[in-house]
DNA sequence: GAGTGGTCTAGACCACCCT
DNA sequence: GGGTGGTCTAGACCACTCT
Protein backbone atom coordinates (compact mmCIF):
# COMPACT_ATOMS: atom_id res chain seq x y z
CA UNK A 1 0.00 0.00 0.00
CA UNK A 2 2.50 2.60 1.36
CA UNK A 3 0.07 5.38 1.03
CA UNK A 4 1.50 9.27 2.11
CA UNK A 5 2.76 10.11 5.55
CA UNK A 6 -0.57 12.81 5.73
CA UNK A 7 -2.68 10.27 4.63
CA UNK A 8 -1.68 7.89 7.59
CA UNK A 9 -1.53 10.61 10.07
CA UNK A 10 -4.91 11.86 8.86
CA UNK A 11 -6.42 8.42 9.41
CA UNK A 12 -4.98 7.46 13.03
CA UNK A 13 -6.42 10.61 13.96
CA UNK A 14 -9.32 10.53 12.42
CA UNK A 15 -9.62 7.31 14.27
CA UNK A 16 -8.51 8.83 17.87
CA UNK A 17 -11.28 11.04 17.11
CA UNK A 18 -14.39 8.58 16.60
CA UNK A 19 -12.96 6.30 18.98
CA UNK A 20 -13.82 8.77 21.67
CA UNK A 21 -10.50 9.89 22.66
CA UNK A 22 -10.62 13.17 21.83
CA UNK A 23 -14.41 14.24 22.54
CA UNK A 24 -16.39 16.80 20.61
CA UNK A 25 -15.16 20.20 21.28
CA UNK A 26 -11.92 19.12 23.19
CA UNK A 27 -8.29 20.36 22.05
CA UNK A 28 -6.41 17.97 19.88
CA UNK A 29 -2.99 18.28 20.67
CA UNK A 30 -1.01 21.07 18.88
CA UNK A 31 0.92 21.00 15.90
CA UNK A 32 4.68 20.61 17.79
CA UNK A 33 3.09 18.24 19.94
CA UNK A 34 2.30 15.92 16.82
CA UNK A 35 5.09 17.15 15.09
CA UNK A 36 7.64 15.03 17.66
CA UNK A 37 4.69 12.61 18.26
CA UNK A 38 4.75 11.18 14.57
CA UNK A 39 8.12 12.51 13.26
CA UNK A 40 7.21 14.86 10.58
CA UNK A 41 7.64 18.02 9.80
CA UNK A 42 5.21 21.08 10.19
CA UNK A 43 3.66 20.89 7.09
CA UNK A 44 3.18 17.26 7.07
CA UNK A 45 1.03 17.36 10.47
CA UNK A 46 -0.85 20.48 8.69
CA UNK A 47 -2.02 18.28 5.21
CA UNK A 48 -3.27 15.68 7.80
CA UNK A 49 -5.12 18.10 9.55
CA UNK A 50 -6.73 19.83 6.53
CA UNK A 51 -8.02 16.63 5.64
CA UNK A 52 -10.16 16.43 8.78
CA UNK A 53 -11.26 20.10 8.10
CA UNK A 54 -12.53 19.06 4.83
CA UNK A 55 -14.17 16.41 6.39
CA UNK A 56 -15.73 18.13 9.05
CA UNK A 57 -14.20 16.44 11.94
CA UNK A 58 -12.09 19.37 13.29
CA UNK A 59 -12.18 22.94 12.95
CA UNK A 60 -9.48 25.62 13.75
CA UNK A 61 -9.38 28.41 15.35
CA UNK A 62 -5.87 30.67 14.63
CA UNK A 63 -3.75 31.33 17.61
CA UNK A 64 -6.26 28.70 20.19
CA UNK A 65 -5.87 25.27 18.28
CA UNK A 66 -7.14 22.08 16.02
CA UNK A 67 -10.89 21.40 17.93
CA UNK A 68 -13.26 18.34 17.34
CA UNK A 69 -15.76 19.61 15.37
CA UNK A 70 -19.48 19.84 17.37
CA UNK A 71 -22.45 18.27 15.22
CA UNK A 72 -23.82 21.16 14.21
CA UNK A 73 -27.74 21.24 13.93
CA UNK A 74 -27.95 20.51 9.87
CA UNK A 75 -31.24 22.58 8.75
CA UNK A 76 -33.41 20.19 6.36
CA UNK A 77 -35.02 22.47 3.67
CA UNK A 78 -37.96 20.34 2.43
CA UNK A 79 -37.83 20.90 -1.29
CA UNK A 80 -41.55 19.79 -1.65
CA UNK A 81 -42.76 22.80 -0.10
CA UNK A 82 -42.96 24.52 -3.53
CA UNK A 83 -46.34 23.47 -3.76
CA UNK A 84 -48.96 25.99 -4.65
CA UNK A 85 -50.66 25.96 -1.26
CA UNK A 86 -46.86 27.40 0.24
CA UNK A 87 -46.40 29.68 -2.28
CA UNK A 88 -49.98 31.04 -1.69
CA UNK A 89 -49.54 31.60 2.20
CA UNK A 90 -47.44 34.94 1.15
CA UNK A 91 -43.78 33.79 1.83
CA UNK A 92 -40.56 32.90 -0.17
CA UNK A 93 -39.43 29.40 0.53
CA UNK A 94 -36.37 30.96 2.70
CA UNK A 95 -38.65 32.54 4.63
CA UNK A 96 -40.86 29.49 5.27
CA UNK A 97 -37.57 27.83 6.30
CA UNK A 98 -36.14 30.10 8.82
CA UNK A 99 -39.86 29.76 10.42
CA UNK A 100 -39.28 26.43 10.59
CA UNK A 101 -35.67 26.01 11.56
CA UNK A 102 -36.21 29.22 13.74
CA UNK A 103 -33.73 31.65 12.68
CA UNK A 104 -33.75 35.19 11.74
CA UNK A 105 -33.97 35.57 7.90
CA UNK A 106 -32.52 38.32 5.93
CA UNK A 107 -32.54 38.95 2.55
CA UNK A 108 -30.36 41.32 0.31
CA UNK A 109 -31.59 41.86 -3.35
CA UNK A 110 -30.07 43.30 -6.45
CA UNK A 111 -31.91 43.45 -9.55
CA UNK A 112 -31.04 44.35 -12.69
CA UNK A 113 -30.99 43.45 -16.76
CA UNK A 114 -28.43 41.29 -19.11
CA UNK A 115 -28.31 39.13 -21.82
CA UNK A 116 -28.63 35.73 -21.21
CA UNK A 117 -25.35 33.54 -21.44
CA UNK A 118 -25.00 30.44 -22.91
CA UNK A 119 -25.84 28.26 -19.68
CA UNK A 120 -28.99 30.51 -18.83
CA UNK A 121 -30.24 30.40 -22.28
CA UNK A 122 -30.10 26.42 -22.72
CA UNK A 123 -31.85 26.46 -19.07
CA UNK A 124 -34.99 28.86 -20.22
CA UNK A 125 -34.80 27.94 -23.85
CA UNK A 126 -34.83 31.11 -25.66
CA UNK A 127 -31.47 31.69 -27.61
CA UNK A 128 -28.51 33.37 -26.07
CA UNK A 129 -28.17 36.56 -25.82
CA UNK A 130 -31.80 37.34 -25.03
CA UNK A 131 -32.45 39.62 -22.57
CA UNK A 132 -32.92 38.46 -19.13
CA UNK A 133 -33.87 40.10 -15.28
CA UNK A 134 -31.31 38.75 -12.98
CA UNK A 135 -32.57 38.42 -9.09
CA UNK A 136 -29.36 38.41 -7.45
CA UNK A 137 -29.80 37.66 -3.71
CA UNK A 138 -28.01 37.38 -0.54
CA UNK A 139 -29.58 35.40 2.16
CA UNK A 140 -28.48 35.45 5.90
CA UNK A 141 -29.56 33.62 8.80
CA UNK A 142 -28.90 35.85 12.22
CA UNK A 143 -26.52 37.99 10.09
CA UNK A 144 -24.38 35.15 8.92
CA UNK A 145 -24.50 34.19 5.04
CA UNK A 146 -26.32 30.84 4.39
CA UNK A 147 -27.16 31.19 0.80
CA UNK A 148 -26.49 32.91 -2.60
CA UNK A 149 -29.04 32.83 -5.03
CA UNK A 150 -29.19 34.36 -8.55
CA UNK A 151 -32.69 34.12 -10.49
CA UNK A 152 -33.37 34.99 -14.17
CA UNK A 153 -36.24 34.70 -15.92
CA UNK A 154 -36.45 36.39 -19.64
CA UNK A 155 -37.09 39.97 -19.76
CA UNK A 156 -40.25 40.36 -21.60
CA UNK A 157 -42.24 37.84 -19.58
CA UNK A 158 -41.92 40.08 -16.49
CA UNK A 159 -41.84 43.74 -18.03
CA UNK A 160 -43.70 45.99 -15.89
CA UNK A 161 -44.53 43.40 -13.18
CA UNK A 162 -43.77 43.73 -9.64
CA UNK A 163 -41.00 41.48 -10.35
CA UNK A 164 -38.72 43.72 -11.73
CA UNK A 165 -38.54 45.28 -8.39
CA UNK A 166 -36.15 44.57 -5.31
CA UNK A 167 -39.18 43.81 -3.40
CA UNK A 168 -41.43 41.83 -5.34
CA UNK A 169 -44.47 42.19 -2.61
CA UNK A 170 -46.07 38.79 -1.21
CA UNK A 171 -45.95 35.22 -2.35
CA UNK A 172 -42.69 36.50 -3.85
CA UNK A 173 -41.62 36.26 -7.71
CA UNK A 174 -43.72 33.25 -8.12
CA UNK A 175 -47.07 34.38 -7.14
CA UNK A 176 -46.13 37.65 -9.43
CA UNK A 177 -45.47 34.92 -12.03
CA UNK A 178 -48.86 33.48 -11.73
CA UNK A 179 -50.95 36.65 -11.26
CA UNK A 180 -49.06 38.12 -14.87
CA UNK A 181 -51.13 34.71 -16.41
CA UNK A 182 -48.08 32.08 -15.76
CA UNK A 183 -49.55 29.63 -13.59
CA UNK A 184 -46.40 27.29 -12.21
CA UNK A 185 -46.85 23.37 -13.23
CA UNK A 186 -43.89 21.98 -12.18
CA UNK A 187 -40.16 22.93 -10.86
CA UNK A 188 -37.07 20.67 -11.67
CA UNK A 189 -34.05 20.92 -9.95
CA UNK A 190 -30.66 19.46 -10.49
CA UNK A 191 -28.81 19.22 -7.37
CA UNK A 192 -25.09 18.94 -7.65
CA UNK A 193 -22.30 19.86 -5.02
CA UNK A 194 -18.68 21.79 -5.87
CA UNK A 195 -15.84 23.53 -3.87
CA UNK A 196 -16.21 27.12 -3.62
CA UNK A 197 -14.13 29.33 -4.77
CA UNK A 198 -11.91 31.36 -1.73
CA UNK A 199 -13.97 34.34 -2.20
CA UNK A 200 -17.52 32.33 -1.98
CA UNK A 201 -15.71 30.45 0.43
CA UNK A 202 -15.19 33.46 2.78
CA UNK A 203 -18.79 35.05 1.89
CA UNK A 204 -20.22 31.88 3.21
CA UNK A 205 -17.90 31.12 6.40
CA UNK A 206 -17.20 27.92 4.79
CA UNK A 207 -14.15 26.20 6.25
CA UNK A 208 -11.36 25.75 3.43
CA UNK A 209 -11.98 22.34 1.51
CA UNK A 210 -15.76 22.10 2.59
CA UNK A 211 -17.97 21.49 -0.18
CA UNK A 212 -20.71 23.78 -1.50
CA UNK A 213 -24.15 22.58 -2.13
CA UNK A 214 -25.15 23.45 -5.62
CA UNK A 215 -29.03 23.29 -6.50
CA UNK A 216 -30.32 24.89 -10.02
CA UNK A 217 -33.51 25.00 -10.08
CA UNK A 218 -36.18 25.80 -13.25
CA UNK A 219 -39.76 26.12 -12.89
CA UNK A 220 -42.13 25.80 -15.95
CA UNK A 221 -45.56 27.44 -16.42
CA UNK A 222 -47.31 25.08 -19.04
CA UNK A 223 -43.90 23.30 -20.14
CA UNK A 224 -42.80 26.41 -20.86
CA UNK A 225 -39.72 27.47 -18.47
CA UNK A 226 -39.95 30.81 -16.88
CA UNK A 227 -37.41 31.15 -14.51
CA UNK A 228 -33.97 29.60 -13.39
CA UNK A 229 -32.03 29.88 -10.10
CA UNK A 230 -29.14 28.92 -9.38
CA UNK A 231 -28.36 28.50 -5.82
CA UNK A 232 -25.44 27.62 -3.00
CA UNK A 233 -25.26 26.70 0.56
CA UNK A 234 -22.76 25.54 2.70
CA UNK A 235 -22.98 21.60 2.64
CA UNK A 236 -22.13 21.18 6.77
CA UNK A 237 -25.25 23.62 7.13
CA UNK A 238 -28.10 22.24 4.86
CA UNK A 239 -29.67 19.15 3.70
CA UNK A 240 -32.03 19.03 1.17
CA UNK A 241 -35.46 16.75 1.54
CA UNK A 242 -37.64 15.63 -1.03
CA UNK A 243 -40.36 13.59 -1.15
CA UNK A 244 -41.22 10.94 -3.69
CA UNK A 245 -44.23 9.27 -4.60
CA UNK A 246 -44.03 5.59 -4.70
CA UNK A 247 -46.34 4.39 -6.97
CA UNK B 1 -8.30 42.95 1.82
CA UNK B 2 -4.89 41.50 0.93
CA UNK B 3 -5.35 38.08 0.51
CA UNK B 4 -2.87 35.01 0.31
CA UNK B 5 -0.15 35.15 -2.42
CA UNK B 6 -2.15 31.80 -3.59
CA UNK B 7 -5.22 32.96 -3.30
CA UNK B 8 -4.55 35.75 -6.08
CA UNK B 9 -2.74 33.41 -8.22
CA UNK B 10 -5.67 30.89 -8.23
CA UNK B 11 -7.53 34.15 -8.98
CA UNK B 12 -5.42 34.72 -11.91
CA UNK B 13 -4.97 31.52 -13.73
CA UNK B 14 -8.71 31.11 -12.96
CA UNK B 15 -9.18 34.38 -15.14
CA UNK B 16 -6.46 33.07 -17.68
CA UNK B 17 -8.77 29.89 -18.29
CA UNK B 18 -11.77 31.02 -18.19
CA UNK B 19 -11.29 33.90 -20.84
CA UNK B 20 -9.79 31.60 -23.06
CA UNK B 21 -6.14 31.90 -22.43
CA UNK B 22 -5.67 28.55 -22.35
CA UNK B 23 -8.19 26.30 -24.16
CA UNK B 24 -9.68 23.24 -22.85
CA UNK B 25 -7.39 20.27 -22.63
CA UNK B 26 -4.46 22.78 -22.94
CA UNK B 27 -1.35 22.36 -21.03
CA UNK B 28 -0.84 24.68 -18.57
CA UNK B 29 2.97 26.51 -17.47
CA UNK B 30 5.10 24.02 -15.54
CA UNK B 31 5.39 24.73 -11.87
CA UNK B 32 8.84 26.27 -12.67
CA UNK B 33 7.54 28.25 -15.08
CA UNK B 34 4.75 30.07 -13.16
CA UNK B 35 7.30 30.01 -9.96
CA UNK B 36 9.16 32.47 -12.20
CA UNK B 37 6.08 34.09 -13.39
CA UNK B 38 4.97 35.13 -9.95
CA UNK B 39 7.85 34.84 -8.13
CA UNK B 40 7.09 32.52 -5.30
CA UNK B 41 7.65 28.83 -4.26
CA UNK B 42 7.04 25.43 -5.84
CA UNK B 43 4.45 25.16 -2.69
CA UNK B 44 2.46 28.38 -3.06
CA UNK B 45 2.25 27.59 -6.93
CA UNK B 46 1.16 24.12 -5.92
CA UNK B 47 -1.34 25.39 -3.80
CA UNK B 48 -3.22 27.39 -6.00
CA UNK B 49 -3.49 24.67 -8.31
CA UNK B 50 -4.64 22.52 -5.78
CA UNK B 51 -7.53 24.97 -5.35
CA UNK B 52 -7.98 24.98 -9.19
CA UNK B 53 -8.30 21.19 -8.95
CA UNK B 54 -10.88 21.25 -5.95
CA UNK B 55 -12.60 23.80 -8.28
CA UNK B 56 -12.53 21.43 -11.17
CA UNK B 57 -11.15 23.54 -13.62
CA UNK B 58 -7.63 21.45 -13.79
CA UNK B 59 -6.76 18.32 -13.45
CA UNK B 60 -3.23 17.00 -13.48
CA UNK B 61 -1.30 14.00 -14.55
CA UNK B 62 2.14 13.18 -12.79
CA UNK B 63 5.19 13.37 -14.89
CA UNK B 64 3.15 15.55 -17.72
CA UNK B 65 1.83 18.68 -16.28
CA UNK B 66 -1.33 20.53 -15.97
CA UNK B 67 -4.30 20.57 -18.04
CA UNK B 68 -7.98 22.92 -18.12
CA UNK B 69 -9.96 19.86 -17.22
CA UNK B 70 -12.12 18.65 -20.34
CA UNK B 71 -16.13 19.70 -19.55
CA UNK B 72 -17.01 15.36 -18.50
CA UNK B 73 -20.37 14.59 -19.63
CA UNK B 74 -22.16 14.51 -16.41
CA UNK B 75 -24.62 11.59 -15.78
CA UNK B 76 -28.04 12.62 -14.97
CA UNK B 77 -30.09 11.48 -12.61
CA UNK B 78 -33.61 11.26 -12.34
CA UNK B 79 -34.83 10.50 -8.92
CA UNK B 80 -38.85 10.27 -9.44
CA UNK B 81 -37.56 6.80 -11.49
CA UNK B 82 -38.28 5.26 -7.76
CA UNK B 83 -41.89 5.02 -8.94
CA UNK B 84 -43.48 1.69 -9.34
CA UNK B 85 -43.90 1.23 -13.26
CA UNK B 86 -39.96 1.78 -12.92
CA UNK B 87 -39.79 -0.55 -10.32
CA UNK B 88 -42.31 -3.45 -11.92
CA UNK B 89 -40.19 -3.25 -15.29
CA UNK B 90 -37.98 -5.33 -13.69
CA UNK B 91 -34.53 -3.53 -13.45
CA UNK B 92 -33.18 -1.61 -10.02
CA UNK B 93 -32.44 2.10 -10.48
CA UNK B 94 -28.50 1.67 -11.13
CA UNK B 95 -29.25 -0.51 -14.03
CA UNK B 96 -31.68 1.87 -15.35
CA UNK B 97 -29.43 4.96 -15.31
CA UNK B 98 -27.24 3.21 -16.86
CA UNK B 99 -29.23 2.23 -19.98
CA UNK B 100 -29.99 5.85 -19.70
CA UNK B 101 -26.67 7.41 -19.75
CA UNK B 102 -25.27 4.19 -21.71
CA UNK B 103 -22.14 3.11 -19.68
CA UNK B 104 -22.07 -0.76 -19.05
CA UNK B 105 -23.04 -1.65 -15.53
CA UNK B 106 -21.68 -3.83 -12.67
CA UNK B 107 -22.36 -4.21 -8.91
CA UNK B 108 -20.91 -6.26 -6.50
CA UNK B 109 -22.95 -7.27 -3.30
CA UNK B 110 -21.87 -8.34 0.08
CA UNK B 111 -24.47 -9.20 2.17
CA UNK B 112 -24.88 -9.56 6.01
CA UNK B 113 -26.23 -8.65 9.33
CA UNK B 114 -25.82 -6.67 12.08
CA UNK B 115 -26.58 -4.81 14.64
CA UNK B 116 -27.79 -1.10 13.93
CA UNK B 117 -25.87 1.99 15.12
CA UNK B 118 -27.14 4.96 16.01
CA UNK B 119 -27.86 6.42 12.91
CA UNK B 120 -29.27 3.40 11.36
CA UNK B 121 -31.58 3.25 14.16
CA UNK B 122 -32.89 6.22 13.92
CA UNK B 123 -34.00 6.25 10.16
CA UNK B 124 -35.51 2.91 10.36
CA UNK B 125 -37.36 4.20 13.73
CA UNK B 126 -36.15 0.54 15.75
CA UNK B 127 -33.89 0.87 18.74
CA UNK B 128 -30.39 0.76 18.51
CA UNK B 129 -29.02 -2.86 18.57
CA UNK B 130 -31.97 -4.17 15.96
CA UNK B 131 -30.62 -6.60 14.12
CA UNK B 132 -30.30 -5.40 10.44
CA UNK B 133 -29.67 -6.94 7.10
CA UNK B 134 -26.53 -5.07 5.49
CA UNK B 135 -26.16 -4.47 1.78
CA UNK B 136 -23.18 -3.05 0.57
CA UNK B 137 -22.81 -2.33 -2.92
CA UNK B 138 -19.75 -1.06 -5.27
CA UNK B 139 -20.96 0.06 -8.79
CA UNK B 140 -19.35 0.80 -11.69
CA UNK B 141 -19.79 2.03 -15.04
CA UNK B 142 -17.43 0.76 -17.42
CA UNK B 143 -15.24 -0.99 -14.93
CA UNK B 144 -14.57 2.32 -12.94
CA UNK B 145 -15.82 2.80 -9.51
CA UNK B 146 -18.35 5.26 -9.44
CA UNK B 147 -21.26 4.99 -6.46
CA UNK B 148 -20.98 2.95 -2.81
CA UNK B 149 -24.34 2.36 -1.61
CA UNK B 150 -25.13 0.78 1.34
CA UNK B 151 -28.55 -0.48 2.52
CA UNK B 152 -30.36 -1.53 6.19
CA UNK B 153 -32.84 -3.07 6.59
CA UNK B 154 -34.79 -4.47 9.98
CA UNK B 155 -33.68 -8.04 10.03
CA UNK B 156 -37.10 -9.76 10.45
CA UNK B 157 -38.72 -8.13 7.80
CA UNK B 158 -36.55 -10.11 5.10
CA UNK B 159 -36.30 -13.23 7.06
CA UNK B 160 -36.37 -16.01 4.16
CA UNK B 161 -36.75 -14.03 1.65
CA UNK B 162 -34.32 -13.62 -1.56
CA UNK B 163 -32.94 -10.17 -0.22
CA UNK B 164 -31.15 -11.94 2.18
CA UNK B 165 -29.11 -13.34 -0.89
CA UNK B 166 -27.04 -11.25 -2.94
CA UNK B 167 -29.07 -12.16 -6.05
CA UNK B 168 -32.38 -10.26 -5.16
CA UNK B 169 -34.04 -11.36 -8.91
CA UNK B 170 -35.95 -9.03 -10.99
CA UNK B 171 -37.22 -6.29 -9.72
CA UNK B 172 -34.19 -5.75 -6.59
CA UNK B 173 -35.02 -5.38 -3.18
CA UNK B 174 -38.28 -3.09 -3.54
CA UNK B 175 -39.71 -5.78 -5.60
CA UNK B 176 -39.34 -8.55 -2.82
CA UNK B 177 -40.76 -6.11 -0.39
CA UNK B 178 -43.75 -5.59 -1.85
CA UNK B 179 -44.44 -9.83 -2.43
CA UNK B 180 -43.34 -9.30 1.34
CA UNK B 181 -46.67 -7.63 1.97
CA UNK B 182 -44.91 -3.97 2.24
CA UNK B 183 -46.32 -2.19 -0.42
CA UNK B 184 -44.18 1.08 -0.55
CA UNK B 185 -45.90 4.56 -0.26
CA UNK B 186 -43.02 7.07 -0.46
CA UNK B 187 -39.45 7.34 -0.51
CA UNK B 188 -38.00 10.47 1.57
CA UNK B 189 -34.20 11.57 0.17
CA UNK B 190 -31.87 13.79 2.18
CA UNK B 191 -29.21 15.27 -0.32
CA UNK B 192 -26.18 16.67 1.29
CA UNK B 193 -21.83 17.09 0.49
CA UNK B 194 -19.19 16.19 2.05
CA UNK B 195 -15.18 15.78 1.41
CA UNK B 196 -14.32 12.44 1.07
CA UNK B 197 -12.11 10.11 3.24
CA UNK B 198 -8.46 9.73 0.98
CA UNK B 199 -9.69 6.10 0.86
CA UNK B 200 -12.90 7.02 -0.37
CA UNK B 201 -11.68 9.48 -3.32
CA UNK B 202 -9.30 6.93 -4.60
CA UNK B 203 -11.62 3.98 -5.01
CA UNK B 204 -14.28 6.61 -6.91
CA UNK B 205 -10.77 8.29 -8.70
CA UNK B 206 -11.99 11.24 -7.26
CA UNK B 207 -9.48 14.22 -7.82
CA UNK B 208 -8.35 15.37 -4.44
CA UNK B 209 -10.48 18.26 -2.54
CA UNK B 210 -13.64 17.24 -5.00
CA UNK B 211 -17.01 16.75 -3.12
CA UNK B 212 -18.95 13.35 -2.75
CA UNK B 213 -22.57 13.77 -3.05
CA UNK B 214 -24.27 12.01 -0.13
CA UNK B 215 -27.94 10.39 -0.82
CA UNK B 216 -29.63 8.85 2.50
CA UNK B 217 -32.89 7.35 0.71
CA UNK B 218 -35.47 6.41 3.60
CA UNK B 219 -38.26 3.84 1.70
CA UNK B 220 -41.57 3.45 3.47
CA UNK B 221 -44.16 1.21 3.43
CA UNK B 222 -47.35 2.59 4.77
CA UNK B 223 -45.46 5.34 6.72
CA UNK B 224 -43.26 2.72 8.26
CA UNK B 225 -39.51 2.98 7.00
CA UNK B 226 -38.75 -0.26 5.96
CA UNK B 227 -35.38 0.34 4.48
CA UNK B 228 -32.80 3.32 4.55
CA UNK B 229 -29.77 3.38 1.87
CA UNK B 230 -26.56 5.80 1.81
CA UNK B 231 -25.60 6.43 -1.19
CA UNK B 232 -22.13 8.15 -2.38
CA UNK B 233 -21.14 9.49 -5.63
CA UNK B 234 -18.37 11.87 -7.44
CA UNK B 235 -19.77 15.35 -7.93
CA UNK B 236 -18.31 15.74 -10.89
CA UNK B 237 -19.69 13.19 -12.51
CA UNK B 238 -23.73 13.08 -11.64
CA UNK B 239 -25.99 15.52 -11.08
CA UNK B 240 -29.38 14.49 -9.34
CA UNK B 241 -32.31 15.95 -10.74
CA UNK B 242 -36.30 15.98 -9.07
CA UNK B 243 -39.42 17.09 -10.52
CA UNK B 244 -41.65 18.99 -8.30
CA UNK B 245 -45.45 18.94 -8.66
CA UNK B 246 -46.15 23.06 -8.56
CA UNK B 247 -50.01 22.06 -7.09
C1' DG C 1 18.37 12.00 -19.05
C1' DA C 2 15.61 15.90 -18.60
C1' DG C 3 11.35 17.64 -17.28
C1' DT C 4 7.14 17.18 -14.63
C1' DG C 5 3.87 16.94 -10.56
C1' DG C 6 3.63 15.56 -5.65
C1' DT C 7 5.44 15.42 -1.25
C1' DC C 8 8.48 16.15 2.82
C1' DT C 9 11.75 18.94 5.55
C1' DA C 10 13.65 22.75 8.19
C1' DG C 11 13.30 27.20 9.08
C1' DA C 12 11.05 31.57 9.11
C1' DC C 13 7.37 35.16 9.67
C1' DC C 14 2.73 36.76 10.73
C1' DA C 15 -1.74 37.30 13.18
C1' DC C 16 -4.01 35.87 16.81
C1' DC C 17 -5.06 34.29 21.66
C1' DC C 18 -4.17 33.77 26.39
C1' DT C 19 -2.23 34.86 30.25
C1' DG D 1 5.68 36.97 26.02
C1' DG D 2 4.98 32.50 24.81
C1' DG D 3 2.03 29.41 22.43
C1' DT D 4 -0.93 28.56 18.49
C1' DG D 5 -2.48 27.91 13.57
C1' DG D 6 -1.49 29.42 8.78
C1' DT D 7 1.52 30.42 5.23
C1' DC D 8 5.79 31.05 2.46
C1' DT D 9 10.54 29.74 1.16
C1' DA D 10 14.39 27.00 -0.47
C1' DG D 11 15.92 22.77 -1.18
C1' DA D 12 15.50 17.91 -1.64
C1' DC D 13 13.73 13.31 -3.21
C1' DC D 14 10.55 10.23 -5.65
C1' DA D 15 7.67 8.38 -9.44
C1' DC D 16 6.35 9.24 -13.64
C1' DT D 17 6.54 10.57 -18.79
C1' DC D 18 8.49 11.74 -22.95
C1' DT D 19 12.10 11.85 -25.64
Amino acid sequence: MQTRPWIQIAEDLRLRITSGEYAEGERLPSGSTLMGEYGVARQTIQNAVDQLRAEGLVSSIAGRGWFVSKRRPITRLARNRLSADERTAGRGAFLTDAAAADFTPTVTVRVWKEEAGEEVASYLDVPSGTQVLVRDRVMRADGDVVQLAASYLPADLVQGTQVEHVDTGPGGTYARLEEAGFALSHFTEFVSARSPRPAEAESLRIPHGHPVIQVTRVAFAADRPVEVNFISMASDRFQLVYQIDAR
